[in-house]
DNA sequence: GTTAGCACTCTCGGGTTGCGAGTGCTAATG
DNA sequence: CATTAGCACTCGCAACCCGAGAGTGCTAAC
């Protein structure tokens, strides 16, 4: 529906307006892109850019910027750009340096992508569909205090208090330790709670806590995540007057950002692209996202992405995201396949 | 050196700018607080304030606003002031409230504390001045891949992958579990260094591991704090415009706050006030902090505090530090006795 | 020591103006 | 018929001015 020369100008005018983030004109485009066309017919097409709704004029007169369907044209029509390799090199390096913990390499990513895109970056921790006991172990701290530590899948750790009733020492400890470890091993938190025989009281304690603490794990289907680079939106010049950047932080700091972000996500593979109001969510209705899944298919997911204004670097953006989740990727499968 | 009328002013100059936000003159005090004396005097005594270096005019006609001394003043003549029982209890029951955890607990009194002072909180996770290894755990994950679980005292999990040369089954990973977790007993890094009779390879790997965690461990002074609030000082009138707030989020974002923070803090107890510029930092200087140390004396140590603007209310900051410091000191101690 | 009075200063908001950038339209052009 | 040059017009933006309001410093009187 738009000819090339109409796309092509569309084009110019998302990118220059993310370079520039002030209103751009039909003469600008004629001096600083040379097409061989004069700033006059740029208008006439700009006019029926307009009629299309693919870009804005804020004031009556004075240049256009894009509307969400301005930005969602230039983003189908981008081709899939990659991360050049010196600096894949550069960011593999760096997961392999740092501490080999999960929740250390997800910080690191949230880390990076921010960097990457001077933008936010949010990254939840990888979360099986349905986590599987891998190891239990307790430990006494005083007479009748104890830690459970339990290991599920993924190399996840959870821990939690318990008070016994009685005494236990550290030898019983061990041998309940040992004997449901083995029992629990590889089970789902159903599999867990359907085990009822031959269970002494402490033990049987230890059981409902293994339960509980699994049914929580299992009940929220993601993590709260990491957040890094908030720093960066505050730059942005359409940040800095208005307070829709109250409400997302706002909202980035509530926790439930899991539940309201990713309904869609979750059906598809592949980097979203979520421009503007195509949001959901209002305090996002300033914001564009792009994220994605990763992880281990059908198996253990989580969800990771940046958040900035409608103006972002989206090839930059779609390349960072696609380059860390498969990453993340690879790191949650090695773990995952044990 | 001050009067006690000139106290009383500075005090309800200081009150009435945290409250405002704007400067105050001479007729608005005379006017709202009826002391018996007319807005001429209060020039008078605001003129000598202003010698004395206790407030400043931002434009050479028109109010005056605090300077750092004069916030020095007003807080040095604070009158204790306590948090309500109701609300003492409230608080108390939400830590009790939540899954035994340190973690969630530190967490937790970040969220608190922000909401409370209406500005950002920032509170460390509890560190031993050095730790103790209470139990060493192996878990296979894969043939030659497995967890190395530390528990540290202070109920402080730690966990590294470990890659072996040969195939480790997890029967002989219990045994070697077993006999370090016993021969580490309690131990400090430099202590479990120094064992080193009668370890076979595998096992020497796994002192090495755990001899780098507890060394990491001791290395860093304070853990990277848990931040909440930051949409507070967001909303903060002086920090909408200018980019010192962006200072601020870089500083806070940057991972070596402890470093900067708190190097006067470690030498005494109580609750610190620090005012604008009598912070070290550059990114501090239009801030002030109310900060104070939690945990056990001597044993194991946290911090916790508040970041806003100098415009902060200090009676109810020092006061909810304080009392927030109190709960996390006694949950801690609960933890390390054991 | 305190107060009333007064002239002066300064900020802040609103209105005005000039400039630059950009448009829409029309007529001319290839 | 698409394209272009030219021109009148619109609008935002920054600078400026102005008056109102708030507040001060000073002086003389109490």
């Amino acid at each position: 529906m738009l000819t090339e020369r109409q796309g092509n100008i569309l084009r110019i005018i998302v990118r220059e307006y993310i370079s520039q983030a002030s209103p751009v004109g039909s003469v600008a485009i004629a001096r600083r892109y040379g097409i061989g066309v004069s700033s006059a017919t740029i208008r006439n097409e700009m006019a029926r850019l307009e009629e299309g709704g693919y870009i804005i004029r804020p004031h009556i007169s004075g240049g256009g910027i894009p509307s969400d369907k301005g930005y969602r044209y230039y983003v189908e029509s981008l081709v899939q750009e990659e991360i050049p390799l010196n600096e894949q090199r550069m960011l593999s390096h760096q997961f392999h340096q740092v501490e080999q913990e999960l929740a250390e390499w997800t910080r690191l990513a949230a880390a990076l992508l921010a960097r990457m895109v001077s933008n936010i970056a949010i990254v939840t921790s990888p979360k099986a569909m349905a986590s599987r006991v891998k190891h239990v172990e307790m430990v006494t701290l005083q007479e009748s205090l104890a830690l459970l530590i339990l290991l599920l899948q993924e190399a996840k750790l959870k821990q939690q208090l318990l008070t016994f009733d009685e005494v236990v020492s550290q030898e019983e400890m061990n041998a309940i330790s040992r004997k449901l470890s083995d029992l629990f091993q590889d089970m789902t938190g159903a599999q867990v709670m359907a085990q009822s025989t031959g269970l002494s009281p402490v033990e049987e304690q230890v059981k409902s806590a293994v339960v509980q603490i699994m049914a929580e794990e299992d009940k929220r289907r993601y993590e709260e995540p990491y957040i890094e680079g908030i720093r960066h939106i505050l730059a942005q010049p359409e940040f800095t007057h208005t307070q829709s950047v109250l409400c997302l932080m706002e909202m980035l700091e509530s926790k439930d950002i899991a539940r309201n972000l990713l309904p869609e996500i979750l059906t598809e593979g592949g980097v979203w692209v979520i421009i503007g109001a195509e949001n959901h969510e209002d305090a996002l209705k300033e914001c564009s996202m792009v994220i994605t899944q990763y992880g281990v298919p059908g198996e253990v997911d989580g969800v990771l992405g940046v958040i900035g204004p409608r103006r972002m670097p989206y090839g930059r953006a779609i390349s960072s995201v696609r380059y860390v989740s498969s990453l993340m990727s690879e790191l949650v499968a090695e773990l995952h396949t044990g």
